[in-house]
DNA sequence: CGCGTAGTTGACGAGAGTCAACTATAGTGG
DNA sequence: CCACTATAGTTGACTCTCGTCAACTACGCG
């Protein structure tokens, strides 16, 4: 079975593309705490957000910096992490289209506390604060939103905590394996293919562990026919099998 | 040196005793999104609260109960805790007076995602969310500072999660003992004592490690006089040292 | 086709969990 | 007030997961 794996991950386009402002309002309309808006105002927000593509890798606010942007994702993936002073890495998150992401600060100018990456070429529309405090005024739904989604975002913050302190490295690399399926899985040849590029390197700072370890449970997981992976590419063919790792 | 160790902690009042209204009032205030409101303002919104009184060890709430209120401690400490399928408690944060808890999920009946117990015996402030929902429609400002509160929680989850990537337990109990005092400190012949019944348990199951692995680092902390501690109580003698095993 | 980076694999060791026996403290009741 | 008991805390020995170091292989780009 010698034969050789290429990456069957698509080409995000390079920069100079632009998303249509269709996309855009479709994405923004996506956002949890715009969900409940009508089109009409959908289309009256869009206009106060402007939009910036990304290449592979390209960083898009550093942790320290003053935080004076909400953004959100319309296409691709953007990663949240911190780098420790130690250099390891910690990923917070990986963000599909439709997440929002920045600042939540909405008075004084704080600073991020984690820094945005784009993990694969994406497009990200921004809105300063002070024409956020705007949108808030005008559409007092979207406040009482946004407390449910931190709220959310807390609760799975709290969840990571207790599989860190619980779940050995093999299953936590199972429930991330299954969470990026759910976020960015396509249905190929191969499988359900993450449609991302993702190194073992991403997976260990997601899983707080080493590339060395996270390998190792990659290699066990193709052996035992769950997935099929190559660099910088997963795709899961065996949901069930990964299911039962989980439940242990 | 065989002198017999006693508790040097404090009593809670027992059941039957009630905290004042200028009690409850200067405590609602100092909660973040409430910070900022007259204090004619606060005392019409503590009148929508009710308090109740809770002995060491009661359950407040639990995890999976329908999300009906949000609370407010007035008098003592409360612990947030996740249980998990295999017995192991993940205990999510300790609460000062001052601190809310509870429910922000605004809309539907959700239910809770952890658990709330009276770390000491204490006094809790309770609002439906019915009358919350009307607080906030009266009260703008409110809204926006919760939103600031849930990202500071947010932040200190993440910072957790750094922790237990990165940190080994004997840095990661110097960090809780240090952010304990903070909260809970005071000055007595003994150093400065953490007011607040608090097992090695609880310790354990704060830093993510075994009551066995707690004990040891207390006994080398003890060794080395940074600490003094005896059943259910600690106090900090040499916070210095504390901070230098957290540097490295 | 060859170089650089991603990924793999093995050997080893240290930190921390487990199991178990033991000691100390606080609260109870005689 | 003291003895008794339940529970918190300690300590040791052992084990095992996982991190570290290092050599190696494979993929993909130019």
């Amino acid at each position: 079975m010698g034969k050789r794996k290429t990456t069957p991950l698509k080409d995000y386009a390079p920069d100079g593309h632009h998303c249509s402002l269709e996309l855009k309002t479709s994405k923004l309309g996506m956002v949890s705490f715009f969900r409940d808006l009508k089109q009409e105002d959908l289309d009256e927000i869009v206009k106060r957000f402007s939009a910036t593509h990304y290449r592979e890798g390209a960083e898009i606010y550093y942790q320290g910096d003053p935080a004076n942007y909400l953004r959100v994702v319309v296409d691709g993936a953007v990663k949240l992490l911190r780098y420790t002073d130690e250099g390891k890495d910690v990923v917070l998150d990986i963000l599909e289209p439709g997440s929002y992401f920045g600042s939540l600060k909405l008075l004084g100018s704080d600073v991020y506390t984690e820094s945005a990456v784009a993990q694969s070429g994406c497009c990200i529309l921004s809105v300063g604060l002070k024409d956020f405090r705007e949108i808030l005024q005008e559409y007092p739904s979207v406040g009482i939103a946004i407390l449910e989604v931190s709220a959310e975002k807390l609760r799975s913050s709290q969840e990571q905590i207790k599989q860190l302190t619980t779940e050995p490295v093999e299953t936590r690399i199972a429930n991330i394996l299954l969470t990026l399926t759910e976020k960015f899985g396509e249905n190929k040849k191969e499988g359900t293919l993450i449609q991302l590029p993702f190194s073992r390197k991403d997976l260990a700072d997601m899983a707080g562990t080493t590339t060395e370890s996270a390998s190792r449970v990659m290699s066990n997981f193709q052996k035992e026919g769950i997935i099929e992976t190559g660099r910088q590419w997963v795709a899961l063919k065996d949901i069930k099998k990964l299911r039962t790792i989980i439940e242990d």
